[in-house]
Parts: structure tokens; C-alpha cells; sequence
DNA sequence: GTCATAGGTGTGGTGATTACACCTTTTTCT
DNA sequence: AGAAAAAGGTGTAATCACCACACCTATGAC
């Protein structure tokens, strides 16, 4: 009874290593993107103006544009007109064979986490216009014609949720999450069937927000993930 | 349709600002010691293998040990059975009159998603083990006849209900918002017939635990958390 | 054709972190 | 008593990330 578990112990013995400034920005910058949360084409602020909103010198801001240029997620175009914009076709997921640890696969329960609450405090505060543009978003899914643009509005349905939640804290760990997931989800097919049943799900969920049944819309959720790591439980390493 | 929710852009262009190493480490070691995961008395593990352990120099981790020698909360003794010790008495929340800030408020939220995704994953794998370490944590509160001592068991209980859902990550999480919320809960009165209830929940909680029904307990976590946010809620600063 | 607005470049300085060598204190063992 | 061992305590120099700032270059709009 003293005794703590050991996880809790080695939680406080881990390894410490604080990402570098130049290393968030790449993250934060690489993610939305390749989320779609910057869309292809769209303009980047100025570097100078970027740099005084991201709270950081225009050098290592600089440092971060030219890693994600060489990447091919950025191009920049001098001149009056010019500027940093997000490449039409940027890269999606990591590299082809891209290497998948353990640790990769530890963003589910994390996800788990995430989106239950969103979803909760969903049911509890979400507003009018935010339903409505959940609603929009399936609807999307719906006449989605390549996985990758069913993809896409997926990504942005739940990150809207995390908004209906009203925190911004939440938002920010489900665009991380959904950022993390994009490597996995990429391993695996999806035939429109499943697309469709998934989508189904999605709309049930809206309903059930509407109608603020905070359990049944978590219950949904969390069925609605198993989905996932179903298909993925089969490609674990271990 | 094309237009991303504001509060999506707004993470994209928040802030970035990477805590440093030192930071970071007075951070993981103070909170543990707060939380009492490092038991009052105890002794740390030597600096260089600690240094090793965490993946950061000596010099580094010294300072970190320096500050919290300094705040109170370690003690060092030099000499062949020297060594670094959490201290009898450690300092137990900030400062008396600590500012807390809007952002410090923000931990409640990303605390329901936390705890929902803990108690959703333990209903799911909690083995007899870690549901008995459970049960023994609410007769410890049962039986705790100080708020603090009361406290402490609180708070393992959350941890192990984080380490029963089987993911470190989750562990991680849990003890980085148990540690934000000490400062709120130090704010609020606590009769013991709060307690009392709130122990009560508890005790529930582990029983729909065993019988494996996450949408109770799931829903039970939710009112046993909105319990404090209520009390909280009155003192807003807004 | 000029000027405003953008990206591109270079310099120097500061603070955080590291590696490494060495000192001091205290217990334990012979 | 004396030596060895194990711990914390100290100092130094190198490196790296980050920053502020000044300046150069390209190019579209008027």
C-alpha cells in the first residue's frame, strides 16, 4: 500500500527532453498542413508578422520555413506579391517505409482520452453553428470521392468537435492526436463500405449532441474509435 | 464551408514556447514530490545515475535539485551515506496568495477528457489487482482524518486508476493534471461530508469498474468531476 | 521607374546545456 | 587508525539554440 505502481514511478524517471523552439514550430507548421488545417495554396502571414504571432525570432522561424520548404510543404515567392504559401500538393504522410515503434502506437489510448471528452463537453455546451458545422462536415464526408479528401473532412470533424467543446486546450491536443494518428491511419485500406458505415456514425453522433445525450454520444464515440484500432490491432509489431 | 473554426487557426498561430530543460525537470521532480508520489523521507537515486536516468547532464539536473533544496522541498546530506531526500515536510501548493490566472482554469476541461479516457480503458482491461490497489486507496480515504491525508490518497487514486487503463501515456497525463489542480483545490472548503460523498462515489466507481460497465462508470466519473467544478465555478475570476 | 512589400543573408551576443576533471565530506571496512 | 568508497559540491571551457538587428535582393503595383 505504500508501495506506488510502477508506472507512476517510472513516469518521474523518464527520460526529460524538451522539444527545441525550431523543432515545435516544424511540428506545429508540418501538422497543419498536412492536416489540411492550412490549405493548399493558402498564404502564410508574413515572416515578420508570423514570427511576432508565434512569439519567436524571425531567424529560427526562418530556420523552420526552409526545413518545411526543402520538404516540399511549403514554397515561398519573393516579391511585392510575395510570400510563404502551403504547396498545392504537399506531402502527406511520413516517408514510404516509414518506421512505426511501439511509442507510435501509443497515441490510441491518448486518443481515447481526447476525444471522449470532447465529445462530453460537446454534448454539454456545443452551440447551434457549431452543429451545424459538424453537420456540414459529414456531409462532406458523404460526397467524398477519394479517401483522401473523406480524409480530410474526417480530420476536420473531430478538431470541430474538440471546438463544440468550447476549450482550447482540447483543440490543440486533438490536433496533435489526429497529427499522430495520420501515420497510422495511412497503413490502412479503406474500402467505401467501411467509409460509409463510419460516416453513419458520425451523423448519429451529431444527433445525439443535438439532442445533448451526453452518455449515448460518448458510448457512440468510443465504438466509433474501436473501429480503428480494430483494424489496427492486427498490424502491431509486437 | 471552406472557413476552418477560428479557435483551429488560433492553435496553429499560438505561442510557441518549449520549457527548458531545467524547467522541466523542477516541474516532473516538484510535482511528484507534491503529490506525494515521492514519499516524504525518501531518497532520491544519486545525481549521476538520476542524471542518467532522466538523460540530462549532472549539471542540469543540479540546479533543478538546487532550486527545490531551496523551496523546501529536498533535503541533501553529503558523505558515503548521503544523498538527496524529499523532505519531511514539503511545501504543499504555491505560494499563500498565488495569482492564478485564467489559464489555470483551463486544466478542467483537459481533466475530463483525462479521467473520462482513464475510466473508459480501465473498465475495458483493470486486471484484480489494480482494481483491489482501488479499493484499498478509497478505505484509506475512509479512514484519513485530515483534508491533506485525504488528499494524498485522492490522488494516487486518480494515478491508479490512469495506471489501470494500462497506458503511460494516460499516467503521464493524469499526474501532470493532478499536479495543475492541487492549486484550485487548495482554494475550496472541504466538510467532511463532501468527502464523505465524494469517497462514496468513489467506492461505486470501482464496482461498476469490476463489472465492467464503462458507460456507468464513465458517466459517474463526469458527476463525480463536476462536483468540484461547481464548487469552483463560483470563484471564478472572469 | 520608383517604391513598398515581400523573402534572403550575415554578425554578434546571450543563455542553456553539456562533458569532464577535481574537491570535500562522511561512513564503512580492514 | 587509516584507507577506501560513495556520496554531494565546485569550476571550466566548449557547444548550441535562440535572438536582435542591420542590410541585401527580387518583383509586382501604381
Amino acid at each position: 500500500m505504500t508501495e506506488d505502481g510502477a508506472a507512476a514511478e517510472e513516469a518521474v524517471f523518464a527520460p526529460v527532453r524538451p522539444p527545441t523552439t525550431f523543432e515545435e514550430t516544424v511540428e506545429r507548421l508540418g501538422t497543419a498542413i498536412r492536416l489540411g488545417l492550412l490549405a493548399p495554396g493558402s498564404r502564410l502571414p508574413p515572416e515578420r508578422q508570423l514570427a511576432r504571432k508565434l512569439a519567436i525570432s524571425r531567424s529560427t522561424l526562418r530556420q523552420a520555413l526552409t526545413t518545411l520548404t526543402q520538404s516540399g510543404h511549403l514554397v515561398s515567392r519573393r516579391g511585392r506579391a510575395g510570400g510563404t504559401f502551403v504547396a498545392e500538393e504537399p506531402p502527406l504522410a511520413g516517408g514510404p517505409g516509414e518506421l512505426l515503434d511501439e511509442a507510435a502506437w501509443a497515441v490510441l489510448d491518448y486518443r481515447v482520452a481526447i476525444e471522449m471528452g470532447a465529445v462530453q463537453l460537446a454534448a454539454e455546451r456545443a452551440n447551434a453553428e457549431q452543429l451545424s458545422r459538424l453537420e456540414e462536415l459529414t456531409a462532406g464526408m458523404a460526397g467524398a470521392e477519394e479517401f483522401e479528401e473523406y480524409r480530410r473532412f474526417d480530420i476536420r470533424f473531430h478538431i470541430s468537435l474538440a471546438e463544440a467543446a468550447a476549450s482550447p486546450r482540447l483543440v490543440t491536443a486533438m490536433t496533435e492526436v489526429q497529427g499522430q494518428m495520420s501515420d497510422l491511419i495511412s497503413l490502412i485500406a479503406h474500402p467505401t463500405e467501411v467509409l460509409t458505415r463510419s460516416n453513419d456514425q458520425h451523423r448519429r453522433l451529431v444527433m445525439l449532441l443535438r439532442s445533448g445525450d451526453a452518455p449515448g454520444a460518448v458510448s457512440l464515440l468510443r465504438k466509433h474509435i474501436e473501429g480503428t484500432e480494430h483494424i489496427l490491432a492486427g498490424l502491431l509489431p509486437s
